[in-house]
DNA sequence: CCTACCGATCGGTAGG
DNA sequence: CCTACCGATCGGTAGG
């Protein structure tokens, strides 16, 4: 009700009232945001063609034309949900493969791949990726070749990783197959898994691997002390 | 151009000119048959939403209004794809179950699952389950409700293999986890396989089962003849 | 970013 | 199953 565009930094912070969001140039990026993190909840609980721009300006706070304002179209807004989730999620997977030991096994980089596409499917920004593997058909074509790359990009790290895991015999697939399989088991959990159940995102990793490679433990295949016989 | 109407007993077939599709009562469920297949078809490629009832009706050489003739909605058909794709899908895997031999080894019981999964996902219906799989979310509740229950008892077989495979130690996560990720695995071939490409559906599963049960070869973990110890 | 608006398309229906 | 039609909603825009 008072100290309306006080977000000046002499203006002292009340604890009560939020501090109003302004219509002038430096709020442009968040209001941006905003609409995109709206239209990948609503792109996501029901997807692309049965959400209207109306419904996505409602939930930004808009009126029904204010979209446009941000984006040339409904279509460039669906694209920019994809581009932006998988340009997060690029410097995630990478951040969380730097934080890996250098000496790791492979099957520490795949556990470590597995619970990061995890995270990237059930964290905070949950709805930008299930909305590229859900509304891939609703891309154009140069929409669809945009974010390919993006996804080539994604899914890179994970080939030398199956390639090791398949020259020591714990992976028995073709390391292309198997990374379409592991990548669909893993994205399919979208369907079915609620981050608020019982199950942790960290149990959910550790079976998904056990189901990949077999028991965890250390030694391969419950064999005894007897060394594993190493492809040259 | 000639012999209109003429698919009496008495007329002579002739080589050139498909006989004429008669609009009287005989020809209703073939009719019906058209627009379900047509739906199918246009619903997975293109989606439930973006699809029109006017592209139904034309995708079947009917008027716009025609459709709602043979179903009470949109949604009604969307519904009745689901119906029936997932009872062909239960009697056509009672049907590849009962032609297993009944001694058969808990593995070849999941090989036969998993091949006929990508039959039913890729054979001449394939359009039906898949628009089950993408198009949940356009259900109603209690839409939902009925194909929830068919598929239900689509997937109540794959438990005792599940359950079978994991006390043998050959299977190492819980099997209802195990089953979700494993469909996951399957369903996700709709985004990438194609049929007409290098790889048989045969060797697809085959390649899938490699993956989760690893060497496919009769003795597990590739141990010499030494007997597995079978837990009690 | 809002107001007011446009042309197009949509699901569905009455009557035959 | 077709013809002709209705009310509602949609993506998008001009002007401010």
């Amino acid at each position: 009700m008072d100290a309306q565009g006080t977000d000046s930094p002499e203006a002292p912070r009340r604890a009560r009232g939020r501090p109003r969001k302004l219509p002038d140039a430096r709020d442009e990026g968040n209001r941006r945001r905003e609409l995109l993190r709206g239209a990948a909840r609503l792109f996501r609980s029901r997807g692309f063609a049965a959400v209207s721009t109306r419904d996505i300006a409602a939930a930004a706070g808009m009126q029904s034309g204010s979209p446009f304002y941000h984006f040339e179209s409904k279509s460039a807004l669906l694209h920019a949900v994809m581009h932006e989730g998988m340009e997060h999620a690029v410097r995630s997977q990478q951040a969380a493969l730097d934080g890996v030991r250098a000496d790791a096994l492979p099957q520490e980089r795949l556990a470590a791949l597995v619970r990061h596409h995890f995270e990237i499917l059930f964290g905070p920004e949950g709805d930008f990726i299930p909305v590229m593997l859900y509304e891939w058909r609703s891309l154009t074509q140069e929409q669809r070749h945009s974010i390919a790359r993006l996804k080539a990009v994604y899914e890179a790290p994970w080939m030398p990783v199956l390639q090791a895991l398949h020259q020591q015999g714990r992976l028995c697939t073709a390391p292309p197959l198997a990374r379409l399989f592991i990548l669909g088991a893993l994205n399919w959990a979208v369907q079915w898994y609620r981050p608020d159940g019982p199950l942790s995102l960290d149990a959910l990793a550790q079976q998904a691997l056990a189901l990949f490679l077999g028991p965890p433990a250390a030694e391969p295949f419950h064999l005894p002390a007897q060394p594993l016989e190493t492809p040259a």
